[in-house]
DNA sequence: AATGAATGAGGGTTCATTCAT
DNA sequence: TATGAATGAACCCTCATTCAT
């Protein structure tokens, strides 16, 4: 538990400390982690270097806050979802618009765990916080799952993780990648109907995904 | 086999030139182009950072070309795939079970593409030899999909573009981020059965996927 | 004596500044621009290279400083000249003294013009400092001319650039060329036996430069 | 005495020697010796860096050869006046105006010897040739004077060396430094007005400096 | 809480030069 | 005669970090 700081200065400290932290996610997302400079994240922050070592220590550790915020925050966005559980396929179709646009809207989120993943994960095992976190990956998705299954809407042989695999695939892959796709395939992936077309297809794709089996 | 050029010093510096190759494949893979160090890259290939500038010309160059061999490689690899075209569902199925298990046993591919993206494409615009080979990447796809289609098997109300994004989400970003998603759901994504189970799921979507709308 | 920062810190701030300064006069006056190293400089000034990209932000950057410092303390010396303007005659025959003697105690000062201009003035450019200072070119001499005329003693149809150019070619040449010179000469010009008699030559000389035509 | 080679291959390996030197005497007149690149040389002479070892040895060897290459056609040039003796003012006169036309149009002659004099003449002490070549620096001139002396038209007590550095000063100094001069006197002393100005005043400076004693 | 001064190690890159054919 | 391949040292400059106040 945090007991938060009264007085000026320590207001001003908190501010100091969230304006670099904003700094060094926009600087990572643009640069890298490697091509982060500290130098650019403290100038960005319109503070100074020493002031980043004062808060965060190191540049990994500044990574690590960075990770855990990004994600923190799309977790506090996603708590906020409110969804209709007796009425499953919309409420998974809810729930698949909103990691769409939570992607599309947060570049930044993309960016990060692509950059941690490229560093396989090092600073994330680094993180109780994180740890803490992402034990709620399922946690939004399961219950729309067992609503499901319980009208008979959705197929019994399923694994809730590939379902919660299926879907972040499919919405995080356009947003990352979008810059060699939209080369490779010769289309803007950035358009916005080119993703509204996609969101359309996947949510249909997603539903087919936890129907029964086809009869073919 | 072609010998290209004659004389053992010509055939020397190709072996060279390959072998400076492969190590900024192993050393971006490993580190990203910022932390890729030409220093790292020079060593790993036995010679010295000299070379890499005389053949090269620049880091940034370099991963230019590396790029262009990583995908490069994929495109041969994916024209020697034999698919029986008059069992469009089988053919569909052998596609991404090829893609799929290529994305496993080449992490390197997955790496380099991911931290092009993180640079926006940037090096990727630089390539002509690029453009090229990427006019072909839905040329694999197309026949098996028109054939499905012709044989009624298929939706007739496709984007050949979205299959091809479908495929290349399911298999990619589970290997791209195997990392944090391992943390996150707690399961080893490297895991034989757990890719195996994977496999067999992306599979059945995404003919799913392809297949004429569901009733309901 | 004016201290202009407070603090031991701020004052051995001030005093690496200098020192890397001065080295770098040393250094570019022994090896030149191109041949002037960075290290060589910091070594020289008792600091490291990464102190003169802090106080000098490069090495181009640098040698503007150095050309501004150059100038500027030829400037302060000639300010502290007292000429006689009553005796017009003496007064230019101790500005050609004083000329001189800079130039001989100064191959600073020499070479790092020499420089310069080897370099097409391309710092200099970059220097509004230098543009004020060099306002100040003629302004010693106009006086001592305008005097003279008026006294009838130098010519009317003088232009004051030909006799600044005058005074400065018979002082600089002599020290510039030194060594090709006494090569080609066979005589050492650094002699001071050598250097009084061509004092006495070009003080003889620039009178004769500025006296009314010769009737032949 | 030189032993002309015959034969197509050997009149080509003169022609690439020469091609050499030519883009040498350009690159250190543009880039100085230290920045002037081998490399650039050799490209500038549609050749490679190999042949410039093979006809020079090294840099500062080929320096050696430029610096004597450009003296020895100043000599020639110089060789080639023909100078009536038996009017003194006037052969004066044209060797100061000769002197500083081929300045004028020689930047390179001027710009070597500047840089070989930054250079402290190390590679002027190395060639025997150029020792050679400068015994006659103030043998066209003596004549001239002497011619002049005999007739009474020119002072008694003159240093022939001092005639020649006063001429040299004043042809040399307004070309080298050129750049800064232009910049503080506020003039563009590249101006073909200018110019002939200068030689206007020089040609009778010089000749009132060789003129017996003023009566004042 | 905040900041200028300082640093050693290392960044990508280029240097003049030599080797082997 | 001519040239591609190779090299080690050094180039200018920047890195993340710490010191002293």
């Amino acid at each position: 538990m945090v007991i938060k700081k009264t007085g000026i200065r320590a207001q001003q400290a908190d501010q100091t400390r969230a304006r670099i932290l904003q700094a060094a996610i926009k600087v990572f997302t643009r640069d890298g982690y490697s091509g982060g400079r500290v130098d650019s994240i403290s100038r960005e922050a319109d503070s100074n270097d020493r002031m980043l070592y004062y808060y965060f220590g190191s540049k990994e550790h500044l990574f690590v806050c960075v990770l855990e915020h990004t994600y923190e925050q799309f977790n506090k966005a996603e708590g906020k979802l409110k969804l209709d559980l007796s009425a499953p396929v919309q409420a998974l179709q809810d729930l698949v618009a909103f990691i769409w646009n939570y992607y599309v809207k947060h570049p930044e989120f993309v960016a990060i765990l692509s950059i941690e993943n490229l560093h396989k994960g090092k600073h994330a095992k680094q993180s109780g916080e994180l740890r803490r976190l992402s034990g709620e990956a399922v946690g939004v998705l399961r219950p729309i799952i067992e609503a499901g299954q319980l009208q008979g809407l959705f197929r019994e042989d399923i694994d809730i993780k590939h379902v919660y695999l299926m879907i972040a695939s499919l919405c995080y892959f356009y947003n990352s990648n979008r810059h060699t796709l939209s080369s490779f395939l010769g289309e803007d992936l950035a358009d916005k109907g080119q993703q509204k077309d996609w969101l359309g297809f996947i949510s249909d794709l997603v539903l087919r995904g936890v129907t029964p089996p086809i009869q073919r």
